[in-house]
DNA sequence: TTGTAGGCGTTATCAG
DNA sequence: CTGATAACGCCTACAA
């Protein structure tokens, strides 16, 4: 018995589209994969058929016939913010030119939550992750390791770390501008941390601050430290605190641009003149940064090629060719307004 | 002949895990969808198995089996900056409360890639869609019907549209913003309006502001009105075309919060006073707004309560619910220090 | 160049 | 409560 036409609205399947010109569900397929595979005459019939009916391949059945998706995942603490937004276009945007498609996920800083949406990418299908930073839970780890979804740590850069990664030294970064911020008569300094215990960028830039100090004879334990978490109105009350003190420091380093504009903020409604009065500093290097007044001079950090060398990265992984390991860019001091010579200087 | 024993480093199935646990596939299933179904001993022991091999479900073929893909995708125009990222939080976290997992997609403000992106999610398995504004190809919305896919517009309010949309409207706020400027004795507009050709809430926003100036007994031909993309350089490259005419005018207002922070930005590049010389004002109400100094009044986009607004109606929408049509949201002004009476005021 | 047919990993409908 | 077994929609040798 021939197949019954198909219902008047359903979703049209290969099946339907086979019938509607006359050939079979292969030659269909080839037409959508392997075109050159096909006379042009009935390429031409079986593509007037697709549009026709408005056919769409199912994802589903796709993957599971072919064994592979065509989908690689990534997992960024934020999207509300800029600080991952600009690597994760340049990562979709490479990975689109290899015919890849983005699954995202955003875990709100919290570790827990990005352990869920390790599995829950992988089990959508995710042939590969990108992932920021190095902490996380080792069954995390274990999970990736023994379904072999090969991934990519971004945003960090720790030697001898033995996993794949693409990023930068957070405490050699930090460490420069915190030297940068001494040489210029600072004696007095406060940092204003992200939270260190679940997110190794915040302590490696807090490292970096001690280094420098340590580096150019200051007594690291001087340094005035507080944490908040990575939002605006945090960065302004940890910033009034800080200048609450008997003795304020001359400047405030922040552990990113968006803590940075909290204090800033702050420091405008304190009536605090910047640099004048205390300097501020920021890292990342997001938009906002040059668009505050005075600006927050940070640490711009390789975002877009960050995202396309861990694309590039998975893809190659993906294929089976040798992915470079560990590789190290480079994060660049931004000189902004917002931070000037010490005002009681040496 | 017995099934071979999985290889050392293959993914495991539900093959795998039921032999392991001594049942069959059916009951490993029912463990893992409808444990009550099951004995808590059985239970115990596919579970077992299932830790102990790291099984995790195949989504292609879960999606195949059951005909749901428990996914829903979003397609916004950029990622770039904030204007969407709170919405798409919401909608995200509305969602996961619903047990629905989100495919993210960004269009550039595209509209040829967007209709991509709306064939490429569907073919991915989202079984809605979340779109913004009501600009697009007529095929799109004609794919999106034929294959039943429900969908929501956010981010405007059209009446009559005849679509499922939750929004506000984007003509009357920037009326009621107009409304002010002109309360506060400003002659001379400007307006720097987004990309109106591709855009509808660009152009609804310029609509309305010539709207509020012939309420106001303003002639709207002498509105200076220029375009930019949503970029701060070209709010900056615009704002400064705009002030160096022969007569400058009083205010500008900005298509978004985005352009605006270009146009304060090269304001004090010029060396112009803000609001003293000129009014500045945004629109979106974006976290930057409120950091710039002086801030950018603006106007508050229900930014959530689209967002999650937006996931109820589509969960309704799949569950054969009625979903309410076209929900008016509003949108309010929120003033900030940019914005000062005229300088030649009457 | 085109068609046939088997199988991918799950779910769901039946019996037992 | 549990076990067979037939779909689900597509890809891909293999044959013709």
């Amino acid at each position: 018995m021939p197949d019954a036409p198909p219902h008047e609205n359903a979703i049209p399947t290969l099946q339907d589209v086979a019938r509607r010109a006359g050939v079979s569900t292969a030659t269909v397929s080839r037409c959508l994969n392997a075109p050159q595979q096909v006379s042009a005459k009935t390429r031409d019939s079986v593509m007037a058929a697709v549009n026709a009916l408005g056919y769409a391949p199912n994802f589903g059945a796709r993957a599971l016939a072919a064994k592979r998706t065509n989908t690689f995942g990534a997992i960024v603490p934020t999207m509300r913010n800029a600080i991952f937004a600009e690597g994760l276009q340049a990562f979709q945007e490479e990975l689109g030119a290899h015919g890849v498609t983005l699954l995202v996920a955003s875990s709100s800083y919290r570790p827990d939550l990005e352990a869920d949406q390790i599995r829950a990418l992988v089990a959508r299908g995710a042939a590969a992750l990108l992932l920021i930073g190095h902490d996380r839970d080792p069954e995390s780890y274990a999970f990736l390791e023994k379904r072999q979804v090969p991934y990519v740590i971004t945003w960090a850069h720790n030697k001898g770390s033995g996993k794949t990664s693409i990023g930068f030294d957070n405490t050699r970064a930090m460490a420069d501008l915190t030297g940068e911020v001494i040489a210029l008569g600072h004696r007095r300094l406060a940092l204003i941390a992200g939270e260190r215990s679940t997110n190794d960028r915040a302590r490696d830039r807090a490292t970096g601050v001690a280094q420098a100090m340590a580096a150019n004879g200051l007594d690291p334990s001087d340094l005035i430290l507080t944490e908040a978490p990575y939002r605006p109105d945090a960065g302004a009350a940890a910033f009034g605190d800080v200048m609450a003190r008997l003795v304020p420091p001359t400047a405030v380093l922040c552990g990113n641009d968006v803590i940075a504009a909290g204090a800033l903020r702050q420091a405008h409604a304190m009536g605090l003149d910047v640099p004048g009065d205390v300097s501020i500093t920021g890292f990342d290097n997001i938009e906002l940064a040059g668009l505050l007044s005075p600006g927050l001079p940070t640490v711009a950090v390789p975002h877009r090629d960050m995202g396309r060398g861990a694309a590039r990265t998975l893809v190659d992984l993906c294929n089976g060719r040798p992915a470079g390991r560990e590789i190290e860019l480079t994060a660049q001091i931004t000189w902004r307004a917002s931070l000037g010579p010490a005002p009681d200087g040496p």
